[in-house]
DNA sequence: GTATATTAGAGTAAAATACTCCTAATTAAT
DNA sequence: ATTAATTAGGAGTATTTTACTCTAATATAC
């Protein structure tokens, strides 16, 4: 699977905080989405590190958004919660076992590069606002 | 990552096996592509149950392609190689801790919808001559 | 200063991936 | 017919990744 569990939930918390007035806890969220609260909190701690949430320490603090839902990708999202961006195929993990001896320069590369550019452009050109709200499909 | 090893080596072996002119063997193709034997037959075992490649048992057996490559979608050979499509996510495999409880029906489920749907007629335009001699990029 | 939160880091359990091995079954060549 | 070469099938294992947990430290509102 391209995306996992991490970016689930993510995706999840981040339309409770956008639609919140509030900085909202790791732990009022894991309860409102019945995600276990200590992965969920490790999820949130990597979205503020990478900007997308604002975390406020201390007794009523929580996480907010302070940024245009417009100015946040999907992309950065994915690579915040997961640690790494999503991947077709990374076959410079398999460095020590390339049938081809050089990783990224055999037969199905090009391929792989191509696929990897169409989700990296999907990704990156979808914003928050457009997968909560899509005037596409009102239904 | 949304592919495997066993779409790597699919995609590898039918590269070799287009080119020849006789059937080619699993071990011959294991040492040529430098693939553990036994995990490369058992790929190909699956690309001819499901009718990618047709397999010829018995000395100077081996495994050859029959069909036009263009009738042969990328798709269909990472189903076959893989047992299963390139997915996304697959939230019905979570459906025991779904947070939404139903699962395919929340506020993230049209963006894996469409973005699936980007992948899979992605794979299935795609087809096997296409990927190993490129057009639009000679070089 | 105490209760409420996030932060940081290490650690663990379950699942998926990447394999192996062994025993048929089949077939070409002799 | 026999043998050697080869695929088919099923069960099993090792490694890696995913999906978590736990504890201690730090910050903040009141």
């Amino acid at each position: 699977m391209l995306l996992t569990r991490a970016s689930e939930y993510a995706l999840l918390s981040l339309d409770k905080i956008r639609q919140a007035d509030r900085p909202l806890g790791a732990e009022h969220l894991a309860r409102e989405l019945s995600i276990p609260k200590s992965f969920l909190a490790k999820i949130l701690q990597s979205l503020a590190k990478e900007k997308i949430l604002v975390s406020h320490r201390g007794a009523h603090g929580g996480f907010a958004i302070d940024r245009a839902l417009d100015t946040i990708s999907i992309y950065d999202i994915v690579l915040a919660a997961e640690g790494k961006a999503a991947t077709v195929f990374d076959c410079t993990q398999y460095e020590e076992s390339c049938p081809h001896g050089t990783p990224g320069d055999c037969v199905i590369s090009p391929f792989l590069t191509r696929f990897q550019m169409r989700i990296d452009l999907f990704l990156h050109e979808l914003t928050l606002d457009q997968i909560f709200t899509n005037p596409k499909n009102p239904s």
